[in-house]
DNA sequence: GTAATAGTTCCAAGAAAGTCGAACTGTGAT
DNA sequence: ATCACAGTTCGACTTTCTTGGAACTATTAC
């Protein structure tokens, strides 16, 4: 009974270092899991994946956590599922005109 | 006598790929160079090597290649010595506001 | 011509990242 | 309680990146 949280870190605002974001939005995988939060608002996992159909869970589930440690997402229990929320208005703050110039 | 020649291949800006340009700025050291170009204009290679003192040649150099290959800076022939610019107005035209959010 | 200078390229070793199957955990439904 | 479901984590493997010494090339100075 390990007591293992579903709760994931997720960094400080002020501590998001900016050579960590533009190395996590440097995969075409992420980049393009980013666009779609940036489109579509909060998702869920299942619904992110089905951009790339064809990729294990477990790789995806490695990219969204590069995504979050970089400070980018949120990843939060919803239920029985997760829900992927980009992290827009913070990173706006802190990087202005980043985000819109890569969406 | 194998005229090797001192002119490095640049990518043409329609062919700058975003998640490259990405990567490239996502090393410290990279970024840190491509801020002084963009303050201080075109310097030769001993110039620019002047922020990091330490790091050797071979190291700086790769860096450069990783740079130009992305298309984020020219590396010309100068007489003896090498002028490396950075490529702004191309950028900003491929990527409006990338550059200016991360200078 | 010879020597010194400015840089790149080559090569090998170590570090980091990507990929994916299998095992695991918490939640909701029956 | 038990089962199915949604995702994460673990572990091993492969690939890519980084680093730096040594060799090499082109140019200018003497």
């Amino acid at each position: 009974m390990t007591a293992t949280s579903r709760i994931l870190a997720h960094p400080d605002v002020a501590d998001v270092d900016l050579t960590t974001v533009l190395f996590a939005l440097s995969d075409p995988a992420r980049l393009e899991l980013i666009r779609q939060l940036a489109a579509q608002g909060p998702q869920t996992v299942a619904q992110c994946q089905i951009v790339d159909p064809d990729v294990p869970k477990s790789t995806f589930s490695h990219h969204l956590k590069t995504l979050r440690e970089a400070g980018l997402v949120r990843n939060e229990p919803a239920g029985r599922q997760r829900t992927v929320t980009l992290r827009r208005a913070e990173i706006d703050a802190r990087f202005p005109g980043l985000l819109d110039s890569v969406l």
